[in-house]
DNA sequence: TATGAACCTTCCCCTAAAGGTAAAGTAAAG
DNA sequence: CTTTACTTTACCTTTAGGGGAAGGTTCATA
């Protein structure tokens, strides 16, 4: 099938397939006479695949490992787990530093009038280099 | 003072500080004969200030704004507020996707025994577009 | 068969916020 | 005068594609 339905079928733009496609990750097989790329239905499958990963915040690279392992019949679940725990790990720690910024934000807001005098503790704050440490 | 000395004052790096004054965002004076940028003792306070906003996670042109703000002495602190609010409610909403993401993949890795078997939950969750609605 | 719509191709520039490196100029110290 | 440290501009790289131009292909229709 073309780019075009391989994208529909996938829930990706064709943008994104074509990129997969440049950067190896997904390379279909190309009639050299039109020059369309010819997407199979296994293809697809993987495209399916990458999306769901992509949505789960696993970068490129990590898809290319995941990929790897999803096409090997003899990986062991282990591979798996331990890059999903790590990528736990990842958003956990990306999790306490945003609520940790937000709890200085919340802070510094909190003593703010919000008023239309110029006094302001939020850029008081700012410029004394106060916050995170 | 150099742009070596204003990057160690501020805590910001030489790359850092250069790009600032090429995006207008800091630009000092520049002496016409060395070519060398000349910080003032006014102009590492806003990269003190700028270097703060950031690591609240404000972005470029955000800090733009509350320079401003912090610049104009009849400013109001509503406007400041109003900035700040934006921000933690963009954060908030960055920490609650983060949540989801994370629950969604803890409960894949609870699935998965881990072993060297080749049966993997994860890689069947993905495959089968689960996940994400 | 001709034409037009809809699709496809490659190519290049754009994003945010710098980091890395190269080539070359400047300044201060010995 | 030379070494060393510092500075300058300039160009390439990063992530994961998006936007759009110029041109080729395929399919439907008159």
């Amino acid at each position: 099938m073309n780019i075009g339905t391989a994208a529909k079928q996938s829930g990706l733009t064709t943008k994104t397939v074509r990129y997969y496609a440049n950067i190896g990750l997904i390379v279909p097989y190309q009639n050299p006479s039109s020059g369309y790329r010819d997407y199979s239905e296994s293809d697809v499958a993987k495209l399916q695949f990458i999306g769901m990963a992509r949505r789960f915040n696993f970068s490129i690279e990590e898809c290319r490992e995941l990929l790897a392992l999803y096409e090997d019949r003899n990986r062991s679940s282990h591979d798996v787990k331990t890059l999903t725990m790590l990528k736990i790990h990842e958003i956990e720690n990306k999790i306490k530093e945003l609520q940790s910024l937000k709890d200085q934000l919340s802070h510094l807001a909190a003593g703010c009038d919000g008023n239309d005098r110029p006094d302001c503790p939020i850029l008081d704050a700012l410029s004394a280099g106060k916050g995170h440490g």
